[in-house]
DNA sequence: ACACTTACTAGAATCCGTTCTAACTTCGGT
DNA sequence: ACCGAAGTTAGAACGGATTCTAGTAAGTGT
């Protein structure tokens, strides 16, 4: 008896066996695909079944609505964005400098996939997501500050974060094509320089 | 012959008779007053059409898409809140003290109607919007501050910006009941000391 | 008043996210 | 090898934004 009906809310089905991995993954790796070219309007539902090789029924089992699809995605991003991190940490002498040394990375990193970075950038901050892209991002530009999570205070992090959020608007302004990377660059330095001026070097 | 097909893109028709005029008006007045009970949902367009008593096309005549009326609901939110300070400025003796002043003001404005507020700024967001929500608040928030556009340099428009980027997304945060009002309050303050730290009193 | 362009209306039609149904498979336990 | 639960499938069905169509009213120039 004591069955386990109810299904983790956030990630679909248990994914015990290796074949469920593999869809999940064939479905994560098809919307992006299909992201990256049409933006949002392509990645529609169906289609992302459809190219996966599940059902319409399955996909909604794995992601019960298409923003959960979107947030994967976007988790999966910002994995790449953390490990390329880790791989190379940003060189700068200041806190400020390396924070924004990451930011440039990351928007780098959206730019090559503008498509795809619209659609997930979009449908994050209408998402009622609950692990939140900001917090994520505000706690790697922590870290590259020199704070890790467990040292910093919390005006240190409202800085972090605030931070955090003048990029996200930022990349929206540079979707809307009204700005180009170097305004980006320009205008994050001015903030940085503010925001996170007496973090210990 | 010189006939003015096109109509003027965000503005819907002409607008040349009185009856349009009222149209107009009586549909933001039905949308705004949908949303404000039960937010996105509520506002639909087949609702607001009726409610305003025109056909769903012409609806559609008037604002090409659900987010085109969105944005029109907002800027009149905006317009309010300009003549609101215009009525009592701002107090406080720093330029910082009253940038917090008006972003609190404005903060409250939108709580009072938190299904419309989530609607509006959402929206707005994900809207193309050309003549956007951000530089009117950054210029707002200049002109408290004590600058006029005209004076501002471009450092300093830019530091106001990112004050404005920083409270759009404390405000979706608090839509995502992750924030109480005081938080907010903290948490502008914090960032609007450092980003304004350097503007004349 | 007349002709004609433009605006409006009612309603059907389309598109896409999401939900539902009924039958078919796969898997773990026995 | 067999049973029942949980997973999958194809496809229909529903809801809301948007588009389309045919016909009616309103406004403008002559």
């Amino acid at each position: 008896m004591e069955a386990v009906q109810d299904l983790p809310p956030g990630s679909g089905p248990g994914l015990r066996t290796k074949s469920q991995l593999q869809r999940r993954r064939r479905i994560l790796q098809a919307a992006a695909a299909l992201a990256s070219r049409g933006g949002v309007e392509a990645m529609q539902m169906r289609t992302v079944a459809e190219r996966a090789g599940v059902a319409l029924g399955t996909l909604y089992r794995y992601f019960p609505s298409k923003m959960d699809l979107v947030v994967a995605v976007v988790g999966e991003e910002l994995d790449m964005l953390e490990s390329s991190i880790a791989r190379r940490p940003p060189a700068a002498h200041t806190p400020d400098g390396r924070a924004v040394d990451v930011l440039m990375r990351a928007t780098r990193g959206l730019m090559r996939e503008p498509e795809l970075a619209d659609a997930l950038i979009r449908a994050l901050i209408l998402a009622d997501v609950e692990l939140p892209f900001g917090d994520r991002m505000a706690g790697l530009l922590l870290r590259v500050a020199g704070l890790p999570e467990v040292r910093a205070d919390e005006e240190q992090a409202i800085l972090a974060a605030s931070l955090g959020a003048v990029w996200v608007q930022e990349l929206l302004e540079m979707l809307r094509g009204r700005r180009t990377y170097e305004d980006i660059q320009h205008r994050i330095e001015i903030a940085a320089s503010r925001l996170l001026a007496d973090f210990p070097a």
